[in-house]
DNA sequence: CTGAAAGCGCTAACAA
DNA sequence: TTGTTAGCGCTTTCAG
């Protein structure tokens, strides 16, 4: 391993010097930068970082925490942070939590023994506890996909109760009354989306009805079994919600295996554009989530707040955006 | 911070015992071990693994370094790692190269400069020198989803040709004679797929035509244009392969648009079996890869590799899986 | 069985 | 403008 005293030597300077030269370059002589760029040239070398990290107490990393990375969502959002990172020299640690409270805590004991310069949570609901600590800790955090009571933190969230209320009210502009929804327990975006969909079934003297909008837990599996209740029921809705790509995937599995005809049996929306959403049959009607640029506003305030931690918190909210296709358009019915 | 000094100071021992009972608790009295473990607890103290690592040279972070996170079958694999190396109380930094030889090679630097303990690495066909500089580097790596020439390098990929060679005579047992395909261009796997096709149209005595069998950017956008220009020429072929989920995203929606019947009028399969596969119309054919086993496999290695440099190299195949549907059943033939 | 002491590779005062 | 020095928090000989 070639360390700075190397480069010192090659150089036939010291090793503060070459720090010097490596960090900022001021306060050196032109000269001297030359040789030790020189020097760092031919013996190709790389600053430990963990030796930087170690002495200043600084880190170039960032975790992300997620619930789980196959959920397209956070897919879309994880490439985007690591894209902004990357062009800040950063590396960031991924962890998948599966919404579990002890898989939560166990990556951030996790992040904080590896000092990690700062965290972006998309927390579950019971992240109450996670967020305190990683406070505690003085870990600089921004949490995204939820807006947190406590000011002092900075998030980046999407309108999640506008977002459904919006979906329900196409819904029901196109003709759908008795509207059903499959909402993901686990995280908090569930209930913001739960009651944007109420407020547009209230404001349209709509009974909300229990059986109809229920909350499971956010897999392919619960959706599917979730939306085959619903279609067996003698109460069986005229459209479903489903709150994210993996609950709409396996609504979608139950609507074929029961052969429900799409949209004029049912209408259909969910939550998360993906590259298949538009490929279904018919196309599906989506609420489109701002991915790109909730990855890069998150990295962009954590990088704010660890450069300078006495900055005040911020909040930022996204728009998203409804995308009306074939599956929530009833026959012939145009709004 | 509490540190390891605070530690011993609490429970009235010297650093070196807190390490030593930390560590691995031989030769320790039980009455010292008991104090020690009392004092992390009430002081909440957690090793600083920068320090760790800066003196024992020894880290407990791996690299994953892939093309593109968003590439279904990445985003699989690296769930998996991931769970694999969480088991093990081991991080992991998460790289997108989007096949560009300069990100790979930087984050190459990165991985250096953050010690890590070792590389799981995706190859793009350009890949040979950076495989080579890890391995300069004297770090452990594992090689996923190709198999490299170099016999000292451990790897784990999946019987591409075969797979490959299968799906085209599933096409051919169906009835389709003019089988194009989109083939990735930047991973080496393409190629590998690429002698699959071709081996069993050989034996089948279909000429090769360069036309139909085309290698392009592992995009949906690519893979939509693409297929378009195979659609519209007069050299129409009646059934297409893609050998990834995003290329088969792009040619499904070039079917859509050209109103194309699918099997009918042209059979579709593609690579990666992903959660809408089964429920397109028609469900898609596919080549499922063990994406699971895949992602365990390489950590598994990778840790052998690490905990023993000198352990023998292995190579690991995989074997993957077609799973036929709809989309390659020609109207009423049977196979 | 336990403690003292020497660093891992680097940064940041402080001197010169 | 440059060099000397003292650690960052921990592991690991080497004595005791």
């Amino acid at each position: 391993m070639v360390g700075i005293k190397d480069v010192a030597k090659a150089a036939g300077v010291s090793i503060s010097t070459v720090s010097r030269v490596l960090s900022n370059g001021e306060y050196v002589s032109d000269d001297v930068k030359e040789r030790v760029h020189a020097a760092v040239e031919a013996l190709q070398y790389r600053p430990n970082r963990v030796a930087q990290s170690l002495r200043s107490q600084k880190s170039q990393i960032i975790g992300l925490i997620v619930a789980d990375i196959q959920n397209p969502f956070f897919t879309a959002v994880s490439r985007y942070v690591q894209d902004a990172a990357y062009e800040n020299g950063i590396s960031v640690f991924l962890c998948n939590t599966d919404e579990k409270a002890d898989k939560e805590s166990q990556y951030i004991d996790l992040m904080h023994e590896e000092n990690v310069a700062g965290i972006i949570l998309a927390p579950t609901h019971q992240s109450h506890s996670s967020i305190n600590r990683i406070i505690n800790l003085h870990i600089p955090v921004v949490v995204i996909d939820r807006q947190v009571e406590n000011t002092s933190i900075d998030s980046v969230y999407i309108d999640n109760t506008a977002a459904a209320y919006k979906l329900t009210l196409h819904l029901l502009e196109n003709g759908y009354r008795k509207i059903s929804a499959i909402i993901g327990s686990g995280s908090t975006t569930g209930k913001l989306r739960y009651q944007g969909i109420i407020q547009a079934l209230y404001e349209n003297n709509i009974a909300a009805d229990k059986f109809l909008l229920r909350f499971v837990n956010a897999t392919l599996n619960e959706g599917y079994t979730s939306t085959l209740e619903l279609l067996d029921s003698d109460n069986r809705p005229d459209a479903l919600i489903a709150t994210n790509g993996l609950l709409a995937a396996g609504a979608f599995r139950a609507f074929r295996e029961r052969k429900i005809s799409i949209p004029d049996e049912m209408g259909f929306a969910c939550f998360d554009e993906t590259i298949w959403t538009a490929l279904m049959d018919p196309p599906i009607t989506v609420i489109s989530q701002p991915t790109q640029d909730l990855g890069r506003t998150a990295v962009e305030l954590l990088l704010n707040k660890i450069n300078d931690p006495s900055n005040a918190a911020r909040e930022v909210m996204l728009k998203s955006t409804l995308i009306p296709r074939e599956s929530t358009k009833r026959n012939g019915q145009e709004k």
